[in-house]
DNA sequence: GTTATTAAACTACAAGCGTAGTCACCCTGT
DNA sequence: ACAGGGTGACTACGCTTGTAGTTTAATAAC
């Protein structure tokens, strides 16, 4: 039973991921920078969130104020596992293959990659 | 203007970028394996992904011959490049380092993908 | 206390998706 | 020539998403 959130509403979570707690107001106003919602547009989707339990609310007088229910980290892997599932039968590596042959990555994000697998490797 | 391909239809897509020209009933015939869907269902699917120019088909007499409109990587790509922008802004790099930490990555495919990084590496 | 403001709740509506039933047509076998 | 079976076309329907207007309830200002 996971919560799937929908590519509007990541727009939002990360607004709220990033500073939090945080009232409808506020995340209006961090977003009004990137996208041009009308108001309501935002508010319907931080109900939507809520109800699907990625964000939780605390009443402070009149307003809530939101908070993540979930990490980032663990909602960034649902997503890439559907991704995964959806189009490589969830083999991992083929993602990954596609990916450094396929884009441009820098030398510097090569590198960093490199590393990251030595360190991966160094600790079976 | 980019064709997007809903997951189930990703179903029907691998089926037909693996074997093709197709007829309905022959892909019919391959997903019947693995889901349970009704006849229709895919019929449904196949006339979609023709409406959205993910498919090509050529009448033989009473029945059509289906065919892709693209070759699969250009769909992967769509697919991963979209993830990005939701979920790392469009860093790749975010997601490899995401990938290579957060998931049990066997040893061959660790191995797998340090030749692919060498082989980039070494033509620049 | 009455009014103006603001926030949340409710309502709306079109497009896309998953799932499938019904209809109309054409080919094939008898 | 006709009936039956397969095939695509059309229709349906509930759910989600993107996008937002309207209503109500509470608060803040005067």
């Amino acid at each position: 039973m996971s919560i799937n959130i929908a590519p509007a509403e990541w727009k939002v979570m990360e607004v709220i991921w990033k500073q939090h707690p945080i009232s409808a107001a506020e995340v209006l106003e961090v977003l009004s920078d990137k996208e041009s919602w009308a108001p309501n547009t935002v508010r319907t989707m931080l109900a939507r969130l809520v109800q699907k339990g990625a964000l939780l609310y605390t009443q402070e007088s009149n307003r809530y104020l939101y908070r993540p229910a979930l990490p980032r980290e663990e909602c960034v892997r649902e997503e890439v596992d559907s991704l995964l599932d959806r189009l490589f039968g969830g083999a991992a590596e083929a993602l990954l293959v596609h990916f450094v042959q396929n884009r441009k990555l820098t030398r510097e994000e090569l590198d960093q990659l490199r590393k990251v697998l030595d360190q991966e490797e160094g600790k079976p």
